[in-house]
DNA sequence: CTTGCCGGGTC
DNA sequence: GACCCGGCAAG
C-alpha cells in the first residue's frame, strides 16, 4: 500500500493511517468481511475502485450479493426512501441528502461547519422500497448504538456465526455452501417470520445487514483510535483477495458460474 | 489438496 | 467465434 493509493482525502491523514494499518495487519486484527464472518463474501469490486470516502453503493452491495453484472442505473428515486437505523429513530426521509443531515445534526452532533462529510452517516441509514417497510420490524435488533454513549458497539459472536448452518440461508441464495451465511445470521433473517414477508427483498435485507456490520466495525475501529481511512483500506486489501465464481457459487451451481469461469479463463464477474 | 486461468485444442 | 480441458503456478 503506497500513500498514492489513498485516493481521497486526507492524504495528509496517511502519514497516521499507514502506521496504523500496519499494526491491525499484522497484529491479525482482520476488519472488513472477515471480522463480521469466518466465511464472507467479496466486498464488491465496485467498492473497490470507489473513493475511500464514497460509503457503501446500493447497486454494487447488491451486485456484489448476487454476482450480477454491476447495474449502474438507481431504482426509481420515487420509490426509494431512506431510514435512519440510529437506535429509537427510525426516521424515513425521502432524499440520502436529508437523511444523511439528519444523521450528521440530530445523531453525529455535528454542526454546519461540517460541511465536507467524511461518509460516516452513511452508515447509519439504509435505502429501502416503499413496498419494504416492515423490513425495519426484521432489522429492529441492528440498531446501532451511540458511539457517545457506550463505548464501541460489541463485535458480532463470529463463533456463534461460523456455527450458522447452511440450511438458514434464505431458499432463494442462489450462493453455494461455501458461500456465506454470516449476514442471514446478523440480522437474523432467518426467522420464519422473515422469510414469509413476500414483500421483503433479500437484497434490501443483505445489503441492510452488510451496511450494519461495515458500520459496526467502523466505529468499533474509531473507538480503538483507528481512522475512517484505515478502515476503508483494509477493506480494499481485503477485496483483492476476491472469490471468484467456483468459491462462490460452488460447483453445486455452476450454472451461475459468468462464462470465463466456465471456460476456465480469467473471471470477468469478480475482477481483482 | 484446491483454486484460478493460460494455452491450446475441437466444433 | 463458442466451448472445452490439460496442465501449471500459487497458496
Amino acid at each position: 500500500m503506497s500513500p498514492a493509493e489513498c485516493n481521497t482525502e486526507p492524504c495528509s491523514e496517511f502519514a497516521a493511517v499507514s502506521p496504523t494499518y500496519n499494526r491491525i495487519n499484522n497484529g491479525n486484527l482482520y476488519i472488513g468481511t472477515s471480522m463480521c464472518a469466518s466465511r464472507s463474501p467479496p466486498l464488491p469490486a465496485a467498492l473497490a475502485s470507489a473513493p475511500l470516502d464514497a460509503g457503501i453503493e446500493d447497486s454494487d452491495t447488491t451486485h456484489f450479493l448476487f454476482g450480477d453484472p454491476v447495474p449502474r442505473k438507481r431504482k426509481n428515486s420515487a420509490r426509494l426512501m431512506f431510514r435512519c437505523l440510529w437506535k429509537n429513530c427510525g426516521k424515513v426521509l425521502s432524499t440520502s441528502s436529508a437523511i444523511q443531515k439528519h444523521i450528521r445534526f440530530a445523531h453525529l452532533g455535528r454542526g454546519k461547519e461540517k460541511e465536507h462529510s467524511d461518509g460516516e452517516e452513511d452508515f447509519y441509514y439504509t435505502e429501502m422500497d416503499v413496498n419494504v417497510d416492515t423490513l425495519s420490524d426484521g432489522l429492529s435488533s441492528l440498531t446501532p448504538t451511540s458511539p457517545t454513549s457506550a463505548g464501541p458497539p460489541p463485535f458480532p459472536d463470529v463463533g456463534s456465526l461460523a456455527a450458522a448452518q447452511v440450511s438458514d440461508l434464505p431458499i432463494v441464495s442462489p450462493l453455494s455452501v461455501s458461500a456465506p451465511s454470516t449476514l442471514c445470521a446478523i440480522c437474523d433473517c432467518t426467522q420464519p417470520e422473515a422469510r414469509n414477508r413476500p414483500s421483503v427483498s433479500i437484497a434490501a435485507v443483505l445489503k441492510t445487514c452488510l451496511t450494519y456490520c461495515l458500520g459496526v466495525a467502523r466505529l468499533w475501529l474509531a473507538a480503538i483510535g483507528y481512522s475512517s481511512c484505515a478502515f476503508l483500506l483494509l477493506i480494499r486489501k481485503t477485496r483483492g483477495e476476491a472469490k471468484k465464481c467456483r468459491k462462490v457459487y460452488g460447483m453445486e451451481r455452476k450454472d451461475l458460474w459468468c462464462t470465463a469461469c466456465r471456460w476456465k479463463k480469467a473471471c470477468q464477474r469478480f475482477l481483482d
